[in-house]
DNA sequence: TCTGGGGTCCTAGGACCC
DNA sequence: TCTGGGGTCCTAGGACCC
C-alpha cells in the first residue's frame, strides 16, 4: 500500500500557526517580488484562481482578503518539522516536495484509522493539517489524496481500493487533467482524441500511448491499472543543475544593478553547491526581458562558460559569471529578470587531476576551502546575506518586492513570538 | 506601474566512431 | 540512378511537477 500525505493549502497553513487571526479568513500567499498568487486558503479559492497576478485582484476584493508576501525560510522550516514525525511514524518515507511525502504501509496496519491517529499528532506536533490518500501506486495515491481533500466526509483520510465497487465510478468523474502528469498539453491532446476522463484513459492500450507521446505517458496509464512503475528520484540526492535567478523589483538596462544581481544569485547558488558537497564546471548566465510587454523589443541571451577547473569557491563562479554577463549584455534593452545555472556538476571526490586542467597546488585549495566554509557558516548563523562578494547596496532598484512579510518566527531568535500575558 | 522560481525526465536529431 | 549500418554521446527543447 502507497500513500500520499499532503499538507492542505501549505504556505497559507504556515502562517495561521503563528497568526491565529488569519483562522477562518481568506488568505493568499504571493510569490517573489510579490507577483502572483501561488497558495490559497479554502475561503479564497472560490474568488482568485491560482497563479493570478496580484495586481489583477480587484481593489474591493482585495480589501476583504489578507495577501502575504512568500517567507521560504518559514516554509522550509515547517516542512522539516512535519516530515520529522511523518518519519517517525512510516517504516519507509519519500520526500517529494516541499509539502508531500509518498509513504510505503504494512499490510496489516489498521490503515484509515492509522493513518488518522498520525494525522492528528502532526497537527498537534507543528500545528500543520495534512490529508492523506491510500492506494496501490502513486498515481492512484496522488487521486485518492485528490479525494480525501475534495470531499469533507473523508476526513482527510481516503483508501481508493482498485477492486471496490466505486473504483470506476472515481475515475469516470475524475478529468483527465486533474491527473498527477497530465499537464496542459497532454490534456489538450487527449481530449481531442476524445480521452476525458481517467477511466478512459485507464483503458488505452499503454503500447499506443507510448508510441504516440511516450514512456511517460504509458506509465500512467499503467499506474492507474493498479501496476506501480514510477520510481523517484530521493529529494536528498544532488542536485545535477542549480539554478538561481529573480526577477527585478524594478526593470533596469544598468550593467552595475545587473552585475550586482549576477553577483547574488551566484553567492546562492554556490552556498547550495558546496551544500551538497559538489564541484561545477561551468556556469550559464542569462538574462530575460518582460515577456508580457510584447511591445518593446524582447532579448532572451544566455552564454555558458566554462570553468578552468571544476570549483565550489564564489570568487572563481562569480568572475566566470561576470565575464558571461558582459558578453550577452546589450545597453539597448530593458531587463526584467537575471540569473545563473551551475552546469555538469559532479561530487568533490570525483575530481580529477587531469593533465591539461589548470592546477591548484593543495595548499591554496585547502584555504579557500576554509574560507568558504566560514563564509557559508556566519551567513548560516546570522542571516544569508551577512557576508557578500562584492559590493551590495541594500537599496538598489532591482531588488525584490516583498511588502507583506510575515516572521521568520521558527529560525531567528529576534523574530521569534512574543507572548503577552 | 504591477505577471515566480527551481527542478526532473524524455526525445529527436546531429556528431562522431568503427 | 543507386553512397552502410549500428552504436554512443551530447544537446536543445518540450513537457511536466510543486
Amino acid at each position: 500500500m502507497i500513500g500520499l500525505i499532503d499538507c492542505n493549502n501549505f504556505y497559507v497553513s504556515c502562517e495561521r500557526v503563528f497568526n491565529p487571526k488569519l483562522e477562518n479568513h481568506p488568505v493568499g500567499i504571493l510569490s517573489n517580488n510579490d507577483g502572483c498568487v501561488v497558495a490559497r486558503s479554502n475561503e479564497l479559492k472560490p474568488f482568485i484562481p491560482m497563479g493570478m497576478p496580484a495586481f489583477k485582484i480587484p481593489s474591493d476584493l482585495q480589501e476583504k482578503i489578507t495577501l502575504l508576501s512568500s517567507n521560504y525560510e518559514l516554509y522550509g522550516d515547517m516542512s522539516q518539522r512535519v516530515f520529522e514525525t511523518v518519519q517517525n511514524y512510516f517504516y519507509h518515507v519519500e520526500l517529494y516536495s516541499i509539502d508531500e511525502a509518498f509513504i510505503h504501509l504494512n499490510g496489516d496496519q489498521k490503515t484509515n484509522n492509522y493513518c488518522r491517529y498520525v494525522q492528528k499528532i502532526i497537527k498537534k506536533n507543528t500545528g500543520i493539517p495534512v490529508s492523506i490518500g491510500l492506494s496501490t501506486t502513486k498515481t492512484l495515491a496522488k487521486i485518492a489524496n485528490h479525494i480525501a481533500k475534495k470531499d469533507k466526509k473523508h476526513e482527510g483520510v481516503f483508501c481508493l481500493d482498485i477492486h471496490g465497487p466505486d473504483f470506476r465510478h472515481i475515475l469516470e468523474n475524475l478529468p483527465i487533467s486533474e491527473i498527477w502528469g497530465i499537464g496542459r498539453r497532454l490534456n489538450a491532446k487527449l481530449i481531442a482524441m476524445g480521452i476525458e476522463n481517467a477511466w478512459q484513459l485507464k483503458n488505452c492500450s499503454p503500447k499506443f500511448m507510448q508510441q504516440h507521446f511516450s514512456v511517460v505517458l504509458e506509465r500512467t496509464v499503467l499506474e492507474l491499472r493498479g501496476i506501480s512503475c514510477i520510481e523517484l528520484t530521493d529529494f536528498h540526492t544532488p542536485k545535477k543543475n542549480i539554478v538561481a535567478s529573480r526577477s527585478f523589483g524594478q526593470s533596469t538596462n544598468n550593467l552595475f544593478d545587473i552585475e550586482e544581481a549576477i553577483r547574488l544569485h551566484t553567492c546562492r547558488a554556490a552556498e547550495k553547491l558546496r551544500k551538497q558537497h559538489s564541484i561545477t564546471h561551468a556556469v550559464l548566465v542569462f538574462l530575460r526581458t518582460n515577456r508580457f510587454h510584447d511591445q518593446s523589443l524582447q532579448y532572451n541571451p544566455s552564454f555558458a562558460i566554462s570553468m578552468p577547473y571544476p570549483t565550489d569557491d564564489s570568487r572563481e563562479i562569480i568572475r566566470a559569471a561576470q565575464k558571461g554577463l558582459r558578453k550577452i549584455f546589450r545597453a539597448e534593452y530593458h531587463y526584467h529578470k537575471a540569473g545563473i545555472m551551475l552546469l555538469d556538476i559532479i561530487h568533490k571526490n570525483q575530481r580529477q587531476l587531469d593533465f591539461f586542467t589548470h592546477i591548484q597546488n593543495d595548499q591554496s585549495i585547502k584555504r579557500n576551502n576554509s574560507l568558504m566554509q566560514v563564509i557559508d557558516r556566519i551567513n548560516q548563523q546570522m542571516g544569508s546575506h551577512t557576508i557578500l562578494i562584492g559590493g551590495q547596496r541594500k537599496k538598489a532598484r532591482w531588488h525584490l518586492k516583498r511588502e507583506q512579510l510575515s516572521q521568520r518566527y521558527t529560525t531567528r531568535w529576534d523574530e521569534i513570538l512574543k507572548l503577552r500575558i
